[in-house]
DNA sequence: TTGTAAAATGAATACGTAACCATTTGATGG
DNA sequence: CCATCAAATGGTTACGTATTCATTTTACAA
C-alpha cells in the first residue's frame, strides 16, 4: 500500500510537503504542488483514514444503532440519517440492533472511537445511557428516550396515542383494542399512556382481553392478531402503537378474510412514507413537521459535534392525525 | 482517552503485556491476566480500533455501496448485508449512492481502507472497475454487474425480463409497454433484451411510444406514467423494469383512478419483500431462492476476504414467476 | 545445587499521518 | 549589498496498538 512517504520520496520533497499539500495547499508553493499532485496520481496515492483518525482524534464517523428495516419507520429514518451525514463528510457504520443483542452492539460502537452515536435502540431504564455520558461523546437518542430525559428526538407520542384513540371513539367505536410494543420503551409506553388516557377521558370501559403490549417481532404481532380474533366479543377497531404494527395487523386481517376497514378499523402511528402509497393509504398519527426524526436528530448530533459544546438537546415534535382509508365510521357496519 | 499504556503503568505491567491480555491470554499468567482485567475495568478502557488496523492492516470493516431505500429490493440486501456482516464480525460503512455522485462516493469508500467492498452501483461501462482490481482490495457487485463479467451475484435478468411479458401475453395483452431504467445498468438492459426476445417470440408488434428506458426516479418514473395514460391506444398492460418500478407506476395509476389490474395490470421484476403485503400483492418475476442477493454477495465477499483468495465469483440465480394479484386476463376487461 | 528448557514478561519498533518546531529560500526596502 | 522578515520546506515526534526479539522467571531433571 503506496503511503505518503513514498510518494514524497517519488516528487523529492518531505512527507509533510505532501500532507501540506493535501491539508493546507495554499502554503506550498505552485511547482511544488504540481509535482506532488502529479507524483499522487502516478502512484494514485489515497491518504489512510485510520492513521489520520489517529493523529487527529477525529474519525468523521458516526455509529447508528437502528432497529430492523423491515420497519418501514427505520427505512425512512436510516435513510434521512445516512444521507445528512454522508453530505456533511461523515462516514456511517450502520448496525441493526434487537433487543436480544442490544450490549453487544454497543461494545463494537465503542471500540471504534467514532465522533458520534445516534440510536434509537435505547430502553426507559437503560444502564447504557450513564456509560454513554461518562465517554464524553456526543450522543442523541431518537423515537425513544431515556429516563433521564436527556439527549433525545421524538414525537409527542403521548398526544399521539391519544389522538389516535379519539379518532377511532370519534368514528363510533366502542370496543377498541390496543396493539403495542414493550413498555420498557419510552415511546410504546408513552402511546399507550395516551391511548388509556382517551378512553378515560370518554367513558369506555377497559378490558384487559384487548390489550396487548407484546413484542414486536412479526410472529408476535400475527399471534396477537390471532388471540383478537378469538375473542368473543371481537373489537371493532384496533389502535397499533406504530404503522408497521398496523401493516402487520392488515396483512394478518386480509389473511383472515377480514376486511379493513369494512369489518375492522386499524389505525397507526408514525405516519411513514410507505403509509402514503395508494394500495395501503393507512390512516396515522405523525409528526406536522416535513423532516423525519431521523433528519432532525442527524443535524442535532453533528451540530454537537461541531460545536464541541455539550449542550442538551430536547426536541418533542408535535403531531396530527392523517386521516386516510383504514377507518371507518361503526355505523356503516351495523 | 485512556490508552494501552494506561492500563499497563496502573495495573504495573507493560503495555505488551496488556496487549497480550486482550489478544492471547494463554500466554500469560492467571494473577497478571486478573491484575490486568482489573485495571482495564476500573479504568474502563477500551481498544482504539484505528491503531490496531493500522498496525495490523486489516479493518474489520466493509464498505457498502447501496442504492436508495426508497427501492424497497435495497431495503431487503440492505438489511441481510449489514446483519451477516455484523454476525461475522465486520463494521458496515454505508453509503446510498446515486448515480449523481458515483466518483465522490468511491473516493469516501476508498479512502477508509476497508477489508472488502460491496456494491450495486456499478454501471456496465463503469471505470471504476478497473481501479477497483487494481487496488487489490477484494470486491464484489450485486444486482448489477460490470461487462468483465467478474465479481458479481445477480439475478437472470434477460430470463426475468422474458418470463415477465411472456406472462402477460399469455394473459392475452396485445398492447404492452416497457418501463425499466436506463441501459447503462446491466441489470434493466438485460431484462429489456428479455422483454424484447419475448415480444419478437410471440411475434408481438414494438412500438417506441410504448418503451420508456429512463431514470428511475420519482418523478420520471410517474411522468413516463403519464405519457402512458395520454397515448391514443392505451397499452392493456405494463412490463415494469422492477418492483421498485411498479410500485410507483400503481401508485400513480391509483391516484388517475385506474384501476389495477381491471383497467392496467402490472408486473414487476425482483419479488421483493414488501411485495407479498396483503395490500400489495404485486406479480413478480424473482429468484427461486429464499436468499436475497445482498445476502449472497456479502457471504461470498467475506469468503474472499477470509480465504485471501481472490478467486472469481459469477453467480446468477434462476428465477420463476410468482403470480400474485396486479395482473389478469384481458378478456374480462373487454 | 546446578543446568536447561519452557514459560512469562518486557523493551523497542513499525504502521501512516498531522503537528510542531527548525531551517532554508526568497523578497523587500534602505 | 545587506538586513529583515515572510514564505516555503524539512526534520522529528506523537497518536495507540501489535509484533518481534530479548530478557527474566519458573519448573524440573540430573
Amino acid at each position: 500500500m503506496v503511503s505518503s512517504k513514498d510518494v514524497a520520496k517519488h516528487a523529492g520533497v518531505s512527507q509533510t510537503t505532501v500532507s501540506r499539500v493535501l491539508n493546507t495547499p495554499d502554503l506550498v508553493k505552485k511547482p511544488t504542488l504540481d509535482k506532488v499532485m502529479k507524483a499522487i496520481n502516478e502512484l494514485s496515492y489515497i491518504p489512510n483514514a485510520h492513521a489520520r483518525s489517529l493523529v487527529q482524534n477525529k474519525t468523521n464517523t458516526i455509529s447508528l444503532l437502528s432497529g430492523p428495516l423491515h420497519n418501514p419507520f427505520f427505512v425512512d429514518t436510516t435513510s434521512a440519517i445516512i444521507n445528512y451525514a454522508n453530505e456533511r463528510g461523515y462516514r456511517v457504520n450502520v448496525q441493526y440492533v434487537n433487543d436480544h443483542k442490544l450490549t453487544e452492539a454497543y461494545a463494537t460502537a465503542f471500540e471504534n472511537r467514532v465522533d458520534g452515536i445516534i440510536l434509537s435502540c435505547i430502553l426507559i431504564d437503560d444502564p447504557i445511557f450513564d456509560k454513554l455520558k461518562q465517554m464524553d461523546i456526543p450522543f442523541i437518542t431518537y423515537n425513544r428516550k431515556h429516563k433521564n430525559n436527556e439527549n433525545f428526538v421524538e414525537i409527542d407520542n403521548f398526544e399521539a396515542g391519544y389522538l389516535s384513540a379519539k379518532h377511532l371513539i370519534e368514528l363510533g367505536h366502542k370496543t377498541i383494542a390496543w396493539v403495542g410494543g414493550p413498555l420498557t420503551v419510552s415511546t410504546y409506553n408513552n402511546r399507550y399512556c395516551g391511548f388509556l388516557q382517551a378512553m378515560n377521558d370518554y367513558k369506555l370501559p377497559l378490558s384487559e382481553q384487548y390489550i396487548f403490549n407484546t413484542d414486536t417481532s412479526k410472529q408476535n404481532i400475527t399471534h396477537a392478531f390471532q388471540q383478537i380474533t378469538k375473542l368473543g366479543s371481537r373489537p371493532t377497531a384496533i389502535c397499533a402503537g406504530a404503522d408497521s404494527l398496523a401493516l402487520n395487523l392488515i396483512d394478518d386481517a386480509i389473511r383472515e378474510n377480514i376486511i379493513v376497514p369494512d369489518d375492522l378499523s386499524i389505525i397507526g402511528i408514525d405516519n411513514v412514507d410507505l403509509s402514503h402509497h395508494g394500495l395501503i393509504q393507512l390512516t396515522t398519527v405523525g409528526s406536522i413537521s416535513e423532516q423525519n426524526l431521523g433528519y432532525l436528530a442527524i443535524s442535532e448530533l453533528i451540530k454537537m459535534i461541531e460545536n464541541k459544546k455539550n449542550y442538551c438537546v430536547k426536541i418533542t415534535e408535535p403531531v396530527k392525525m392523517f386521516n386516510r382509508r383504514t377507518t371507518r365510521k361503526i355505523e356503516i357496519r351495523q
